[in-house]
DNA sequence: AGATTAGTTCGACCACGATCGTACTACGAT
DNA sequence: ATCGTAGTACGATCGTGGTCGAACTAATCT
């Protein structure tokens, strides 16, 4: 295969994302879990490498829900799916938000 | 009765809050829009002026969910009862989240 | 006291979603 | 080609929560 080969996911573009699905997305434990860990991550990392309380399936699900709501963006890369927060479309359509999120201790 | 009569209801103080109660609060369209209309009144509003698309039981039940989330605070002044947002709390613990999902348009 | 108004509580109903196991697809390596 | 690995899709189960109506509480007013 080709080394360019690299799909993304499909998910809304940033005029389509709504604050209330947003916000019910990171309101799930687990999700938020997800988040935390896509945020010391820049570049991304694969779904698969997050250790999580919840089997694959679920994790699977998990993951779609918040790329629907447009908080996280995945691509392919062989058989690994690298997933990276969205954080330039959330800051611009919710500045700080995002800050006030990760920067919680409970 | 005593000019000074008036009661907060039960709430979780600011150390008690939990981040993924509060967005799980805040992720639930009616709960918004009562956050929204609260915005909008520093000092507080009554929980029957607030126009809703649903009936006063259900309106109360999403009061009180806010409430336990520690999103709003609510007092009592005679037959009514006055809610407002616990802005400095939130900004407190969360610096920058309520800004962000107020400033939201969608 | 009785009536009115503001709001809650309770019980029921129903829809949604978190979870899991199993089956499946896609890619890479041997 | 076959096997192993990463991850998804589907179907089922089950708990949670949004909704309502009806009954209730508490304060105000006449």
């Amino acid at each position: 295969m080709d080394a360019t080969d690299s799909k993304v996911l499909p998910q809304p573009d940033r005029a389509e994302i709504r604050v209330d699905v947003v916000l019910q997305a990171l309101g799930e434990p687990v999700r938020l879990q997800i988040v935390r860990a896509l945020a010391t991550a820049p570049e991304g990392i694969a779904c698969g490498e997050i250790e999580l309380p919840v089997t694959a399936s679920t994790r699977a699900h998990h993951l779609r829900t918040l790329r629907e709501a447009g908080v996280i963006t995945t691509h392919t890369e062989g058989t690994r799916r690298i997933s990276a927060l969205r954080r330039e479309d959330l800051d611009k359509l919710y500045p700080g938000l995002l800050t006030g999120v990760l920067s919680a201790e409970r």
